[in-house]
Order: structure tokens, then sequence, then C-alpha cells
RNA sequence: GGUCUGGUAGUUCAGCUGGUUAGAAUACAUGCCUGUCACGCAUGGGGUCGCGGGUUCGAGUCCCGUCCAGACCGCCA
């Protein structure tokens, strides 16, 4: 070994004993008479020092020459330091360096190898090795490890084996684009990469393995954003013999356990809404219930009342924001402006204050009366010193753009504190989806939900209103899990598939293994995936999930350090069998 | 595919309605400093103002295009 310690663990117990350690320069403080050197590895920081009366002249000049992160090797004593550092592990204590060996030098790093970096995003990206060195990224990292272990442990506990899936598998027409891979012992044929093992999960299930998981990466070749990244991890699970029940009993475990384990926090039983009610309360499918301010339909109160903008809307709907009646007219015009963004897109944004003297004072006093705004008043639950919003417009857009406004405002009241924890079920999902532009039902969750079996006649007569066995795990406004019971007969399959669209030829060609998996004792199964990346930043209090992933691509899916995706050769693309497109 | 924001020293940024030699902090280098730990002090080097074009007597600043980065919408079964 080059060391007998790390620097993190020496304290006031050593003094007098002889070591060696190694790591990277953190800094170095240079008095003439004394040189300080903090020495830093994944452990922490040991300082050493070299000082004009103990130590040799010619290693006190070498010393001279070290710079930020090289690295090297010191050998000295522990001696109790005369001032005392608190504010680290190793502060009482120095070393008295008496040889060190450079083991490799280091260019001057672009930017600062500190907690609160001077670096850019691009930067850190680019060099991520170095941010890696930073504690932040570190801890992420390393708390990411503990997360992980955690959930093989519960998993493992609970009968779950571990399997892994192939990563080179077929491409799919359902769901997000596909990475594809050439092959090239099989020309012109292409392997695709996994948007989830979902299909072999469920052949495990066939196989009689019951209980599977796998932390597993999936590829999805769509557009990314602060939590969505090209390759992402996922917490894959399947369970036979299981009704929806036992899955969310099984994995509301796994989410305390987590919590327990990783924040000290126990909560609750989890609250199960279903979709419709999340959509109706919250505007959403995910809703964050750290905070209030839900959803009052006001249509019967408000239309009428020979306010035309509200009389010809679908939907007028309103949300009581706590203290907010103080807000001044430029706070409520700043928000009327937020709204009316493009990525908003509302038209505009009817406000009442809740006076403390129980008055109202609003944006529509010619329209509606002090009793008739009381109304909306108790519908929103708007007590003295709130603020109600109200929007009106067509049903689907008007929800989305009040979630909208009720996240911002619950960021902006500080009602969304990153160490509360409020996680809930949505249940109830909806079988299918009616997409317009295509004009064919897309499954909501995937083809292989089975409808719940009570509504299955439905699904001859009226699709659109049969839901399905599917859940969602949402954790402070985030999807953190999705999952359904499966279909497990060929039949159903075969169903689902027509309604989608698919002709038989197509079924077959696609996904025909399965059904004639399904045709051989297949048990009734389901399960659910987690996002392992999102529920780590969530645990550790972040909502943005690179700085939990070592190497994460950037905003346009590349991978800015080994500069990916690349040109490939010529003679690897013959090898392929492919040819490019000229550039345009 | 779209909307918005940004690109100026190694780095993070300032630079107003266009006007002398483009600044600060930090990093870096050199020197000083008898207990530093965000050390301090002094001095110094460091710039194709992303790139291309245009307007103008004059562009870091205005306009057009383009590239890069970030946030969001669409998309993500």
């Amino acid at each position: 070994m080059l060391r007998t310690n790390n620097c993190g663990e020496l304290n006031l117990s050593d003094v007098g004993n002889k070591v060696t350690l190694a790591g990277w320069v953190q800094k170095i403080r240079n008095k003439g008479f004394v040189i300080w050197v903090d020495l830093r590895d994944r452990y922490g920081i040991t300082q050493i020092i070299f000082d004009e009366e103990r130590t040799d002249k010619r290693i006190l000049e070498k010393a001279q020459s070290l710079g930020r992160e090289f690295v090297i090797q010191v050998e000295g004593t522990v001696i109790e330091r005369v001032s005392k550092n608190p504010k680290i592990n190793t502060g009482a204590v120095e070393i008295l360096a008496e040889d060190f060996k450079i083991l490799n030098a280091s260019k001057t790093p672009p930017f600062t190898i500190e907690n609160e970096t001077d670096g850019g995003e691009e930067l850190r990206m680019q060099y991520r090795y170095l941010d890696i060195r930073r504690n932040p990224v570190r801890e992420n990292l390393i708390f990411r490890s503990k997360v992980s272990l955690a959930i093989r442990n519960y998993l493992s506990a609970h009968n779950f084996i571990d399997v892994e899936t192939p990563y080179l598998i077929k491409s799919t027409p359902e769901g997000a684009r596909d990475f594809v891979v050439p092959s090239r012992m099989n020309t012109g044929e292409f392997y695709a990469l996994p948007q989830s093992p979902q299909t072999f999960k469920q052949l495990l299930m066939v196989g009689g393995m019951d209980q599977y998981f796998q932390i597993v990466k999936c590829f999805r070749d769509e557009d990314l954003r602060a939590d969505r990244q090209p390759e992402f991890t996922q917490i894959d699970c399947e369970m036979t013999f299981a009704e929806q029940e036992d899955i969310l009993v099984r994995f509301e475990g796994l989410l305390k356990h987590l919590l327990k384990e990783i924040k000290g926090i126990t909560v609750d039983e989890f609250p199960r809404i279903t979709y419709s009610e999340a959509i109706q309360k919250y505007g959403n499918d995910k809703p964050d219930i750290r905070f209030g301010m839900e959803f009052a339909e006001l249509n019967e109160l408000a239309k009428g009342k020979g306010f035309q903008v509200f009389d010809q809307k679908e939907l007028i709907v309103g949300i009581a924001v706590p203290g907010a009646a103080t807000y001044t007219r430029k706070q409520i015009d700043a928000l009327i402006d937020w709204v009316k963004r493009p990525q908003i897109g509302a038209n505009g944004l009817i406000w009442v204050k809740c006076n403390e003297d129980g008055s109202y004072k609003s944006s529509v006093d010619k329209f509606y009366s002090q009793s008739e705004l009381e109304n909306w008043a108790t519908a929103t639950q708007a007590k003295a010193g709130d603020l109600m919003l109200v929007m009106a417009g067509d049903t689907d857009s008007t929800r989305a753009q009040l979630s909208a406004l009720r996240m911002e405002l619950g960021e902006q009241l500080g009602l969304r504190d990153p160490e509360v924890f409020a996680p809930l079920w949505v249940v109830d999902f909806p079988l299918l989806e009616w997409d317009e532009e295509s004009k064919r039902f897309h499954a909501m969750h995937h083809p292989f939900t089975a409808p719940k079996p009570e509504q299955l006649e439905l699904l001859a007569t009226n699709p659109k209103a049969v839901n399905a066995n599917a859940y969602d795990l949402v954790l402070n406004g985030n999807e953190i899990g999705g999952g359904s019971i499966r279909i497990h007969d060929s039949k159903t399959q075969e169903i689902m598939f027509d309604l989608l669209g698919f002709t038989k030829e197509e079924a077959q060609a696609q996904f025909g293994f399965l059904m004639e998996a399904f045709q051989y004792g297949a048990p009734p199964h389901g399960g659910i995936a987690l996002g392992l990346d999102r529920l780590v930043a969530l645990l550790g209090g972040q909502e943005t999930i690179r700085d939990f992933i070592a190497f994460p691509k950037n905003n346009s899916g590349r991978d800015l350090m080994i500069n990916a995706p690349a040109a490939i050769d010529t003679t690897q693309l013959e090898e392929l069998n492919l040819k490019l497109k000229p550039n345009e």
C-alpha cells in the first residue's frame, strides 16, 4: 500500500505515530517560514506541515514546487496542532512531513475543486473526473450507492431474485423512440436497446421466477430535461400471483424502508387517490401534496352572472393561495404575466383578495357581489388573508395551466420543502388514451396492462371508459414509479393489440413470443418500475438528477467529456452495410 | 419541432441610451509574511468580447444568420 492511513481518520490518539498518507493537494498555504498543505482523499482532509526548523531544507524547498491537485505521498509524524481547526475531523492534528514523493503532477484545474465551485455546468461535465473530486458530487454518488444497497437488501429480504435481462433486444412501435444498434452478423437488421425490460420480466414470471427485481439501465431516445436522461436506471420489479394490493403494500414498504434507512423519517400509510380525482383536484396525475391549494371548480357559482369571459368557458377553476391577500398589484401582475408565457399559454387570471375584515376585493367586482365571492371562497376553502386565483378555459388545458401555477406558487411560498416527503399512490388509471394525431388509442401505461376484470365487457363497447389496475407512486410532485397488473392470457392480449390498432400480423411479428408464452400456463402477475435516478435525487433533496449520475449527458444527449455521440469510420459503416445520406 | 435565457481573462461575472487603452473577483506567477486553515500584503502576466455577415465615422453593445450551453413546451407506452 502506498499509505498507512486515509486522510480523514487521524486524530489526537494517533499523535507520535509515523504515518504515510497519499492524496491530492487541495490547498497550499505558504507562509515562508512554514508551508501547510491540505491533503485530500475520499475520506477527508489532513493538514501536512513543512517548517523551517523541523523539516529538512531540501524537502522544504521541494515543497515549493507543489501545485493544486498534485498527487503526493507523504511520510511523517502525527503531531498535535498549535492552533486547531474544529471544522474538520482531523483538525486537531497535522503531519510533520519528513519526506514526500510526487506521484503525479497536475495541470492547474479549469475550475476550483471546492464545495462551491466556480465552474459552470458545461466545464464540470467536460472534466467530470475533476468534478467528482468535489465533496457534493462525491457524496451524491456515495448516497446513491447507499440507496441502491438498501433497495437490494429490502427486496432480497422479501424473496425477490435479481435477474439480468438483455440489452440488445427488438424495436417496438409503441412508446418512446428506440435507440437502435445495427447488427454486423445479420446484415440490414437492428437490435434496439430496451426502453424497459417489460416483456422479459413478464416472461420470467411465465418461467416461474415468482418475484424478480433488477436495477437496470433503460434507454429512450427522447428529448431531455433536468430530470430526464437518455439512459437512466430503473428498479424493475415483477411479482407472480400478486394483486394490485400486494404490489402497493410491498413497494410502499420499500419506500418506507428507504425513508427510514436513508433519511431516518417514518411516514404513515400513503394516501391513495384515483387518477380522475388527481386530475380534478390538482390538475395533473403526479400531485405534490406537501401543500394544499386544491382546485375548486366554480362553474355553478361563476357562470351566468354577466361576466362573459367566464360564461363561454368549459371550466372555471380556482385555488386559494394562503396568506397572499397582501400581494401588491405588481406581484399579481407578475403572476398574470407568468401564466401568459407561451410555455403556460393561459389567457389570463382572475384574482380575489380575501381581506382580513371579511370583505373581498377582486378584478371582477363589477360582475360579482360580495356574497357571490364569499361562495367562491367557501368552495376554494380560502380564509381571510388568502388570495383566490381563478382560471377559465377548456377543461384539459385550464387544469394543466392552473396546475403549473399551483406548483410555481408552492415554490415561491416555500411550501416545497425538500426535507419533507409526501408520497402517495395514484390508482385507477384509464387503460387507453385517445390520440388525436394518429386517430387511434394509445395504451396509457403500456400495451400489457390488464383492464379491470369487471370492466372487460366494456372493452368492446366503450373502451375509453375502461380503467386499469395501474398505479403510480408519486413523491413530492414527481412520478417515481409506475406499474400495473398485466394481461396474462393471449386472448385478452390479442384484444388489446387490436384496440391499439395492430393488425394480427403486426402483433404476431412484434409480440408473438409473448402471446405464445401466454399459452403455456402463464400465471397472473403484475409489477412496478421505479426511477432510481429521480428517487435518489429526491431523497437527496434535489430535483435535478444529473449530479447523482457519475457521467451524465447534457441537454442535447451529448457526453461532453468523451464527446459522444460521434461519427464512425467508413470501414465500420461498410462492415455494418450502412450508408449515410450525404448532408444537404 | 417550438418558446425563452445566456456565451466577454483559466473560471464566475460586470460592462447603462453605440464613443479613449474592455473591468472586478477568483485562479495563476513572483516576492514578503513566525500558526495558517476562504490566510494576509505587494507586484505581474493573462482577452479574436462564440463564429459569420450587416448597419454606422465608430459595434462587446444594434440587426440578421449560425454554433454552443441551460430551462421549459411538444415528446417521454
